[in-house]
DNA sequence: TTGAAAGCGCTAACAT
DNA sequence: ATGTTAGCGCTTTCAA
């Protein structure tokens, strides 16, 4: 039932406003560019009545400053570059809009790359940070990526979010990765799961490693022994790998009574597979998710989840941007903010 | 069980690097600003040597185009603003993944503004068109922002996507909203339903009033009677409003055998609504959603759904400004891409 | 308090 | 094929 593709006319309006500059509004109201600059940025003092002309004549001629100009002339664009490796993920999607609306509380406006779309985005986008078309960055992508930036971009500006090496140079937001899938699956120890699969995902992504470390601590710890063939990487963080992951674990004949996913979508693509292998959650199988995502209340069971402060992630990575922005160079704190695991039907 | 916020010290190494210009290079290279200018737009013909001088200069000092310099001067910044009401929705995040497709292959970055996140982003990334810091613009907002738009931009270039008014002369791309609607409904109506009810989301939608007329055609259509207290308005796209539409809707004692919603989110809220009141799907009653987003395929029972060619309506909206951006004057088609009824278990 | 003038980095006539 | 030169629109000394 597919209703045909067609095109329709549309009339187009032609209204050719030509851009007034400065000078032009410096001219109508018989001031210097430079009086009008300072009107508009109401930097120094101006004499009430000649503010006021001005205005008037800004307001009449519903100028607004090019910023272009001024952004050469000040060397800064007010944009700020925020590389996200997959915005269909509600995970990053909350973030951004953390960073977003510190970001406009600033003056600033957000750049964002989408770079699971492609190739080389990256490179592509960092272009904008060394053109100055952007003065700095905020980087959720891999750890591999991140290297890359590290050695090309000397003095320019970026700190990381979520995604981070403790140990480098580069400022950053995120939590304890390792003690959160510590803490998840000591929980699930706790509650009697002896054959605890991990669900990871890409494992370019140093939270990918810190959570399997914190996986293994925790068996350890709990006296379980690693499920033989049940460490299972997807190459990504979407529902379907989630899913298939399942159904070739079961396939290889490995048998979990529980699982820990590093990621919402993971686990909610998981508890499909299991359904689909006929079994029951939690009764049969206990999952973990990460992230908590809204979705994860919207399943039947309901997820249980790691919480990742997603907004105050992207908040914090926003404000630790633009302190190194203001002072390039002091020293910055790197910043782990709190985990929560939120206990659900699913376990 | 939380994990304590704590504050890592991080050291920031400091290359300052100084930003080398055009005119460093030129000096270098023993050459004018025009020939490195040309080499850096391979636009007129260089002599090889004086090219692969200038080149073995510009690798040495690393340099790149400044592009604040370059933008002032030809007055265009490369730069799309996409305008989403919600990024949160999987819905949007493929239609912008389909602009990035087209505006990266074009040479454009996309700077992505969330219209949800706070009142009158729009006014404030619309500056971004009249400060010429963007080329053009694509908007997905809500008819209410789009009027102000057209009445506020003069010569500015956008187009609408997906929200469009077929009669106006803003250049879109959409899909036929209230044949599609009539599309599932007529289809509930078929497999027997009698009593059918809207979830419809935010009015200040045009879409969601076609969709709601196309509802109430197809119900004249298949001789049923519109559902008293069955046509509910959800303030959102959330699963969440979704859930508690249907909670509203049993409390006031509707009781349609089949439910009708603008959107995917909103149908799986309303199926996990269904399920707190003790009801099955789509046994007791069915559920057809709109867009076809991934999810549709994870819960349980699949979601029949109205598909959307996500993909489609960005690459297409993306086109539709660049030919726009290209020639400003010309007559401009509105395109309408084809929907398709999706039939899984929920019906 | 205001104006004159230099110049941010680049491109594009125009000249050679 | 290359250089000279004049700005794009703005901010910001420096002088008045």
């Amino acid at each position: 039932m597919t209703c045909n593709t067609g095109v329709v006319p549309v009339h187009h309006g032609t209204s050719k406003e030509p851009d007034v500059s400065i000078i032009e509004i410096a001219r109508r109201a018989g001031v210097s560019t430079a009086t009008v600059s300072r009107v508009i940025n109401d930097s120094v003092v101006v004499r009430p009545e000649t503010r006021e002309r001005v205005q008037a004549v800004i307001a009449e001629m519903g100028y607004r400053a090019n910023f272009l100009g001024r952004s050469l002339r000040t060397a800064q664009s007010r944009l700020l570059l925020t590389m996200v490796p997959d915005f269909g993920n509600p995970f990053y999607a909350e973030i951004v809009r953390g960073i977003d609306s510190v970001a406009r509380a600033e003056g600033y406006h957000v750049l964002l790359c989408d770079t699971s779309s492609g190739m080389s985005a990256d490179r592509t986008y960092f272009e904008l940070l060394r053109n100055r078309q952007a003065d700095g960055a905020i980087c959720l992508d891999p750890d591999t990526i991140q290297q890359k930036l590290r050695s090309e971009t000397g003095e320019l500006c970026w700190v990381a979010c979520c995604e981070f090496d403790p140990d480098g140079d580069v400022p950053y937001v995120g939590i304890d990765n390792a003690k959160a899938a510590f803490d998840a699956v000591t929980y699930l120890a706790s509650r009697g799961r002896r054959r605890i699969a991990l669900l990871n995902s890409d494992e370019r992504f140093l939270y990918s490693r810190q959570r399997r470390q914190g996986y293994f601590d925790a068996l350890r710890a709990a006296g379980l022994e690693p499920l033989t063939g049940g460490d299972l990487t997807d190459h990504g963080l979407t529902y379907d790998g989630g899913r298939q992951a399942i159904t070739a674990m079961w396939a290889s004949g490995v048998r979990p009574d529980a699982i820990f996913a590093v990621s919402d979508t993971l686990a909610i693509g998981a508890m499909h597979g299991l359904r689909d292998v006929g079994l029951t959650v939690p009764d049969d199988v206990a999952v973990v998710g990460f992230d908590n995502i809204q979705l994860c209340t919207m399943v039947q069971p309901e997820l249980s989840t790691v919480a990742q402060p997603m907004h105050e992630l992207g908040v914090t990575a926003a404000k630790l941007l633009m302190q190194r922005m203001r002072q390039p160079e002091a020293e910055v704190d790197g910043v782990i903010l709190g985990h929560e695991l939120v206990i659900r039907g699913s376990t």
